[in-house]
DNA sequence: AGCATATGCCAACACTTGTTGACTTTTGCT
DNA sequence: AGCAAAAGTCAACAAGTGTTGGCATATGCT
């Protein structure tokens, strides 16, 4: 009996709630709408997660599971995070619904920082980068910012892109921000 | 009497609205905290305004205002581009509104589509670019993440970057997003 | 001054939200 | 079969939302 009735309903509600919140952003999921979507009573999210807040933080869980970047040549480095960032964006909505809801969302924000900014940071720093953090902050404004346009605005220019084309294009930027001399200051 | 009491209290709601527009987003910016702020009584801003999806439709009236790029060299054209945008959102945070809110609103994600889109391709087709579209896609998904990065998320490297410094990182990659050849298909 | 109009305030409406508690049904064990 | 716990249902709550109409006040014109 390793599978109870309760956990394929916790699942099912988690789901819905991760399609619910990509899709709508924290404030327009409604705990109703979600236990719809799961044809379920909207009082057995609060029993089995308590409160939204606590069930959105349930469907935010993840981790960026950053590749190992050490056996890649500097020129390459670009290409290789690119590719990482945009098939995983793909493959699992839970950066969607943090990308949604990071924008109005304090908490949300914040985890959103502990994965670009303090993720990254660390991985820079034992590179024996000079300034690791402004790298790692350049590096999630064009990340971000592909994501946004391609899953959340929908830019038609950017939604047609392979990943291949996104590779080519985005890959030498972030590889000249990992790379390239601190400006000389104005 | 060109300057009317009315006017001075429609004013003072729209500044209040584009506050609350761009600090909380469209869904927890009530009408009574916009109100409030305003020293007013809620139902003026419905005598003035109609709804709140026409109040904000106002708080999210502007324009990107492009500098005419046709004098500048190749090379500095993502530079001049960059320092245009960088100030444009400092001074004006009706573009903060927008940004904040074309996440979970979808009226508000098709004006910045207008924007980014559908004012930046026509003048890469005047200037005989190939795939106009692209490159005015690419380049909203740095400026973009840029913005959201600074003003949004406020990640603390890239809020410490001076406008300069800004300009220096990103007008290069501006600059060959507008300039560098379609990357070979795979 | 007197009056029409513009401006403002108050109280209430209909509705939706997250959340709760009491009640019923199903499940699994002995 | 009998029973306790788990799982699910139902109706209601308190709070907050956009929105409306009626009533008071101030303003400007004659």
């Amino acid at each position: 009996m390793a599978e109870k009735k309760s956990d394929r309903t916790r699942a099912s509600i988690l789901a819905a709630a991760r399609e619910r919140f990509g899709a709508d952003g924290y404030e327009r999921a409604t705990i109703r709408a979600i236990a719809a979507d799961a044809a379920i009573d909207p009082a057995m999210v609060m029993r089995y997660y308590g409160s939204k807040e606590k069930l959105f933080a349930a469907a935010a869980e993840f981790d960026v599971r950053l590749p190992d970047l050490r056996g890649v040549p500097r020129e390459q480095t670009g290409e290789v995070l690119v590719r990482h960032l945009v098939e995983r964006w793909e493959e699992d909505d839970t950066l969607r619904v943090l990308l949604r809801t990071a924008v109005t969302n304090e908490s949300a924000a914040e985890r959103m920082r502990q994965v670009f900014i303090g993720q990254l940071t660390p991985a820079f720093e034992r590179a024996a980068m000079d300034e690791p953090a402004v790298r790692a902050g350049l590096i999630a404004t064009q990340a971000l910012g592909f994501a946004l346009c391609r899953y959340i605005l929908e830019f038609e220019p950017i939604v047609g892109l392979s990943t291949d084309e996104a590779v080519a294009w985005l890959g030498p930027t972030i590889t000249r921000y990992l790379t390239a001399p601190l400006p000389s200051q104005v």
